[in-house]
DNA sequence: TATTTGCACTTGTATATACAAGTTATTAAG
DNA sequence: CTTAATAACTTGTATATACAAGTGCAAATA
């Protein structure tokens, strides 16, 4: 069962994809015309329109009719919102980040709203609680619940200035994948007040997340409060 | 500058679609063969396959060779307004709709942080104002900005019960392809208020969001307060 | 009976062609 | 110089056709 050789289509998409991740063609350059493409690479116009949809469909390029086919560049992350799309605009230099509760084995208090799978409930928890500070000033203050399965010296390594994606992908070789938020706007409880230093009914963000990760089965949780007084999140999707 | 007529292609796309959408499809059902469809509609293959490449875009069905089109059912929203719990299941006829400010043509009041081009800022843009309720409160109000250009009609057509998407899909075959959001929690204000039957200073998401469009610098924007007191905004990503 | 073969179906890939329609630059007319 | 028509591009839509390849079932075979 060798594998097939991949489709005319197709090989001209990684094609052009691979030209546009590497910066050969930039946002607002145009990709040589269809015929152009054909001319070159020997196939007709539907072959080639067909890998110019699916770039298209990944939002690398937009085509405009008379004009041709337009380069966007790098098609932004999903998601609602990303944390980690907001910590580089803000300028990691400027963000510093405070363990409030130390990673600790621990029962599942509740996975914000998520349901748990047996062997995670039965395993516990990783939980850690951070605050986060831009310019001095708390903004984040962040829960994780991370199932307690088969992460060795987890427990006992450093967050302060880390992410956490970073040490599971570095350490573990897991990747986050995707996942699924809820959002709500909330006044500030007894805790938040005492972490933010704002009034208590103060507006505060709250975000629940579920993270899936490239290892099967395996997500995890957190539990966001942000005071979007001076900073909002920001997102593209 | 009539609205013309959509392509062959569209129309079997929206069909369908609709299909799926009214449950007359479900999931796990073989959709018509290609062969069938081209009998039916008088069309050749390559039109229906467009059609139903769409389709699997869009995560209403996949493909099996040798099988057929077989139908998913409704995708997950891109975060639009979707809400905690069932998405679908809470079902188009608990959500109604009610417009505050019909759509009308004004200048730009404020593109909502967000930087307008010269072309959209010189001819204005069309105004309007949606409140929307479930289960007859008032959960979203939304301010809608789109500019001005070559929308025939589009002040007139009817909003009540109907997604803006849908009709810039539908009418002027404009499909929302991403766009960039700020989320903040705020404090009601004097209009909240008056619209949601909230007490002053009770928490409000606010989302301000760009849509950009499949046509080329053709974006819109968005201002939504969410009550997010029995609902919270979800999202995958 | 159990297995294989073959047929009829399905979608997948690809070519060749034609005309419609939007964009841009040039050219001609005023 | 300014404006309008034109020509030469571009992408958009649609047809007609051919063969490859996967699926499922029925008939032939062992």
């Amino acid at each position: 069962m060798g594998a097939k050789e991949a489709p005319q289509y197709r090989k001209l998409y990684e094609l052009l994809r691979g030209l546009i991740e590497d910066l050969s063609y930039q946002y607002g350059d145009l990709l040589p015309s269809e015929n152009e493409l054909c001319a070159t690479h020997q196939l007709t116009r539907p072959t080639v329109r067909k890998a110019l949809d699916m770039l298209v469909n990944e939002g690398f390029i937009i085509r405009q009719q008379g004009k041709g086919s337009i380069v966007l560049g790098l098609p932004k992350g999903i998601g609602i919102l990303s944390l980690t799309g907001t910590t580089s605009a803000i300028g990691q230099d400027l963000l510093t980040t405070k363990i409030i509760v130390k990673p600790h084995i621990m029962s599942w208090e509740h996975a914000f709203g998520y349901e748990l799978s047996e062997r995670d409930r039965s395993l516990g928890c990783i939980h850690m609680e951070r605050l986060r500070l831009i310019n001095e000033k708390p903004v984040f203050y962040d829960i994780t619940m991370i199932p307690n399965l088969n992460l060795p010296r987890f427990t006992s390594r450093t967050f302060e200035n880390r992410s956490l994606f970073d040490i599971l992908r570095k350490h573990y070789q897991i990747e986050v994948k995707g996942g699924e938020q809820k959002i709500q706007a909330i006044t500030a409880d007894d805790r938040i007040v005492k972490h933010f230093g704002v009034k208590k009914n103060h507006p505060i963000l709250r975000v629940d997340r579920k993270l899936d990760t490239s290892k099967a089965g395996f997500s995890f949780f957190s539990q966001i409060y942000c005071n979007t007084e001076n900073y909002s999140l920001i997102g593209s999707f």
